[in-house]
DNA sequence: ATGTAC
């Protein structure tokens, strides 16, 4: 590492503030002044942070001077006076923090509609577990950084005490064809989403072509997992033709990995750019969907919601190949995407689910718990005060900062051993009692989805190594 | 969530 390169903490340190700023500057700086010391370019971006009004006009640092200028007030576009009404299900488990930013986006003046759900929590701009329908505009922090963050099970016809008997084969075969953290395949099977044009036709994604193939399979971090476990099946009336009863399964959550995240954080630089929100609304940034850029998002999101779905297939793949058996059946949803979808007046709107499943009437889909609590293959009813959605899991309690200062290893191992789970990696911070109780989420949202099959985790794979786990 | 700022 070049010590004498400008870098962004250089910048923050003589007192630019996080945004554009930075970035703009460091790219100035390495284009006009690619010989002048570090020291020397320091000193002239701080005159200019100091008075950017002196350099509107300069022929080199005019774009720096515009971007620490405050913003001209008549280009702030105003929020409504009042917010848009919505539905909050599960409200007594939801902070104030959350309904105040489903408020500020409930009075954009592109919002038609939205909805709560029982696991939301704070995140920027809308809520994780926020819904929110708007008009010709797609918001891409509405959608969330891991665009396509998605649920993929299958259902194998394999008899369920494979789990005890065989846990070691089937640690092994998560080991082998699972990839967490940076980890990825040394040689990535290759997929057909590789081929779509977006990556020739939109130069952000074409930039981003190379690590999403080698990133191809794999899982990420956070609260991404694979898991076996098994499902009991209560409706004899299931969408599979299957019998009611207990069947061996695979579960996986993850997303579109970096190119998702870096779609996200182009889109939403040049919507903020574009369009200039009060303070607290920023984060909610729009693109107009009848704009090249706003379609161009379009067709970046929809390649990763399909790249994620790649990453899921392959994971599934892999190990129906290890277990030597074809799935009965497969469920899958997103549940940080953008949907193009009918109000009840017929019109077309976007609905934005941030953490939310979809559940049109009879729309199937996965409601995960935590790794030994259950997750639901639920099936929609198509509310519409939901705008046709639920929740997507169980909703943090616990901050991950304050999980890892108040949990102790000891008594996570405990409470997984006694729920009869196995763990391969996590933390602490992904420990069960992090999250709500699933139980009473579905409680709270049963005009949503009904139950079609309950999963219960028994050998499961995250990111980390801080609580490996080995049962007795 | 993320080659865990620019």
């Amino acid at each position: 590492m070049n010590t004498l390169t400008l870098t962004g903490k250089d910048l923050l340190e003589i007192g630019f503030k996080p945004g554009k700023a930075i970035g703009i500057a460091i790219s100035i700086m390495e284009e006009t002044h690619p010989e002048t010391s570090k020291e020397k370019q320091l000193l002239l971006l701080a005159k200019v942070l100091a008075s950017p009004s002196d350099y509107q006009e300069d022929e080199v640092l005019a774009p720096l001077a515009e971007a620490l200028l405050p913003p001209k007030q008549e280009e702030i576009i105003s929020l409504m006076p009042e917010a848009k009404e919505y539905t909050i299900y599960g409200a007594a488990g939801i902070e104030a923090g959350v309904l105040s930013q489903m408020d500020t986006a409930m009075r954009l003046p592109v919002s038609v509609g939205g909805a709560l759900m029982p696991d939301a929590h704070q995140g920027y701009g809308l809520p994780i577990g926020g819904v929110l329908a708007t008009k010709d505009a797609v918001i891409p922090y509405a959608v969330g950084v891991d665009i396509g963050c998605r649920m993929s099970m299958s259902l194998y016809a394999i008899d369920a005490d494979i789990l005890t008997k065989q846990s070691e084969q089937l640690k092994r075969m998560l080991l082998d064809n699972t990839r967490f953290g940076t980890a990825t395949f040394k040689n990535p099977k290759d997929h057909a989403i590789m081929e779509r044009p977006e990556f020739a036709a939109i130069p952000v994604v074409k930039s981003l072509k190379d690590r999403a193939y080698s990133q191809l399979g794999s899982s990420g971090g956070g609260n991404h997992f694979v898991e076996f476990g098994v499902v009991e099946l209560h409706d004899a009336q299931n969408e599979f033709g299957l019998p009611t009863g207990h069947y061996l399964a695979a579960l996986s959550h993850s997303g579109s990995r970096g190119i998702g995240a870096s779609i996200a954080g182009h889109y939403t630089k040049l919507a903020m750019q574009n369009c200039r929100l009060p303070q607290e609304a920023r984060h909610l940034a729009w693109l107009d969907l009848n704009t090249a850029e706003g379609q161009e998002y379009w067709l970046a999101m929809n390649l990763a919601g399909d790249y994620a779905s790649a990453c899921h297939h392959q994971i599934h793949e892999r190990l129906a190949t290890a277990l030597g058996e074809q799935p009965l059946a497969v469920v899958e949803n997103h549940h940080n995407f953008a949907w193009k979808e009918k109000d009840a007046a017929g019109n077309e709107v976007i609905v934005h689910r941030k953490g939310a499943t979809p559940a049109g009437q009879g729309v199937l889909g996965i409601i995960p718990g935590s790794m030994a609590t259950p997750g639901f293959i639920v099936r929609g009813k198509g509310e519409a005060s939901s705008l046709n959605s639920a929740s997507h899991g169980a909703g943090r309690v616990m901050s991950r900062t304050k999980a890892k200062q108040t949990l102790s290893l000891p008594q996570v191992q405990l409470y997984l051993q006694e729920a009869g789970v196995e763990v391969i990696g996590s933390g602490l911070d992904e420990a069960p009692m992090v999250y709500k109780d699933i139980r009473q989420v579905m409680q709270s949202q049963q005009d949503l989805v009904e139950v079609v099959g309950t999963f219960n985790p028994r050998i499961v794979r995250m990111c980390g190594d801080e609580m490996y786990m080995e049962k007795d």
